[in-house]
DNA sequence: TTGTAGGCGTTATCAG
DNA sequence: CTGATAACGCCTACAA
């Protein structure tokens, strides 16, 4: 146990007056005495009193915290994210409790225990890829909490999302490979239960669809998007009788790891295939042979929107309906 | 204001005990009634009840937070870092408060003073590369909010650090250098200003003597680390008139920077130039043409021995003498 | 084995 | 303008 700091308890036993007036002086509280606050104001200085915020919490039923949970920090995706959180959350007084669920949906789960116990405000959440139990949002929902879902969002209705439309970034994507000529596109899609892959399907399809391009199912293969998934995703593409000219990957780390292989098997890349992939991370920028494009899905602008209907939520105690913002998502040509 | 949840008086009430009973109940005190804590944990079920940890720590002097200070969260180094940081933190029954500073002293500042509001128990740190105020330390001192820091550390001597020892690395790198016949060996090195750059002149320095090449001032460039200065600092050393052949540069980024400078100038890597930096970043293994090698620095051993430092700190209230512990940094070839 | 009372630091209400 | 009192939810010595 900590040695006590002052309180206002001391402060008003120093000066012969009473801890409500003190507290009042503190406050610049108009019914106060210039000279009381004055003289309240300076023996705080002195014995450098600090308002001992846990009280406060305790008291206001506020921490003044909000929760954030994503899946990793070392995603280029997430940190831009947080720090745009981290940000908006200053605006607003607020300090940002963290925890990475490592795409694990038990340790999802204990960081939201975690932070229901320590009574934040609100939470942000960005949900891992093998998450199917959502019955935490009732629990949250019981407990008040308000919850903004944020890029990975869940399917349910009734719950604040913000996420980005893959399917206006694929449509530019394969628009892009057909204007130069491509007929054989491949998709590299992520896990099948996941919503994004879903989407990114569908979206697949339809671009096929409005270029008049044939559909094949070949040419859709999943990958659990670790290295040797991915790799061997791409292996299959390539050993396809009719081998695809142009793929589309789930994400700019398939393609890196889907380059690399290529490369390995004597391929040129932009000329015996061409790539392009979501997320557009900053490293290609470095690379001398990138890929022909990635699409831009805005971490920063879902971020600070999804924080923005969360601080929302937390300034009104009263029922508002669950808020769905989409953004589009925009093809970037490297 | 929100609704509140159940409370022990609560429980108490439905159960007509008194509050206290109900409080030893919860816990397991030994001296209550099997029947009537079975009853009491009955009725908390049914109530959802669960402790208001706010109540808690107010009462306890300890929040159970610790806050977590660090450059940018973009940094691989440091995703890895804040990562082990919670793993470590969760094993403890914490949970972490996140600030980034951005290498911005005011806002470290900021952060500093919302970290001790919340009463975190403890705060590591990863200081900005333009601190120079280190006041805070003693604040925190008064405050009797133990500080451990990592990687970035003061100068100063009476705190709690955990570093990389540079110049190990350093010594390897340049012995790499010599071993396949390179004399001239130049440093980029980061802001003069930082002990990071700092203790790199000297290990480089001290690494060409004991491979008796000459030291030649005009192969020290410093460099902002931004991009432009990054360039500037490579251009300066390709016009030399006697241009070096194998380049040490303060860490990964630069390298890119650099690299991809020294691409478009037509020259090619690891023929006309040799480079090593800093960092070790995952990024290389999908590089077409990696560097000769990185530096690694342990970010999750330098994160996990801090964490524990900090850990023991806040278990023991009687002081503890500052602890420093240095990890060797080792070359990586790629 | 259980209940009572007091306190952690702050603030809001009511009274002077 | 200022003071006394109670209350937030929990814990714990002390009393019964």
């Amino acid at each position: 146990m900590k040695k006590k700091p002052a309180t206002i308890k001391e402060i008003a036993r120093r000066l012969k007056i009473s801890p409500s007036t003190v507290s009042r002086a503190l406050n610049d509280h108009p019914s106060i005495g210039l000279v009381t606050t004055m003289r309240v104001k300076k023996v705080a200085e002195e014995l450098n009193y600090e308002p001992n915020q846990t009280a406060i919490f305790f008291k206001q039923r506020r921490t003044f915290t909000i929760g954030v949970i994503l899946p990793s920090l070392s995603e280029p995706f997430f940190s831009s994210a947080i720090s745009e959180i981290e940000k908006v959350a200053g605006e607003h007084d607020y300090t940002v409790l963290m925890g990475q669920s490592h795409d694990d949906a038990a340790r999802e789960l204990k960081i939201l225990q975690t932070f229901k116990k320590h009574r934040v405000d609100g939470i942000l959440m960005s949900l891992g890829k093998n998450t199917e139990d959502l019955s935490f949002v009732e629990m949250l929902n019981d407990a008040e909490i308000p919850i903004v879902f944020f890029d990975c969002v869940p399917k349910i209705e009734g719950v604040n999302k913000v996420y980005s439309d893959l399917a206006t970034g694929m449509r530019e994507a394969i628009q892009a490979f057909a204007s130069i000529g491509h007929q054989n596109i491949a998709l590299i899609n992520g896990p099948a239960n996941l919503l994004a892959s879903q989407e990114r399907a569908a979206a697949y399809k339809n671009g096929l669809e409005s270029e008049r391009l044939v559909y094949n199912e070949r040419y859709v293969i999943h990958t659990d998007l670790t290295e040797q998934g991915n790799v061997e995703a791409i292996d299959k593409l390539l050993t396809l009788p009719q081998r695809p000219s142009a793929i589309v990957s789930f994400n700019d780390f398939v393609t890196l790891d889907v380059i690399k292989y290529v490369r390995q098997k004597g391929l040129v890349q932009k000329k015996d295939v061409f790539f392009i992939s979501y997320a557009n991370y900053p490293l290609w920028k470095y690379m001398e042979n990138p890929p022909m494009g990635s699409i831009e899905q805005y971490p920063d602008q879902q971020a600070r929107k999804a924080a923005e209907i969360l601080f929302n939520r937390i300034g009104s105690d009263d029922q508002v309906e669950p808020e769905t913002v989409v953004f589009e998502s925009k093809l970037v040509l490297k």
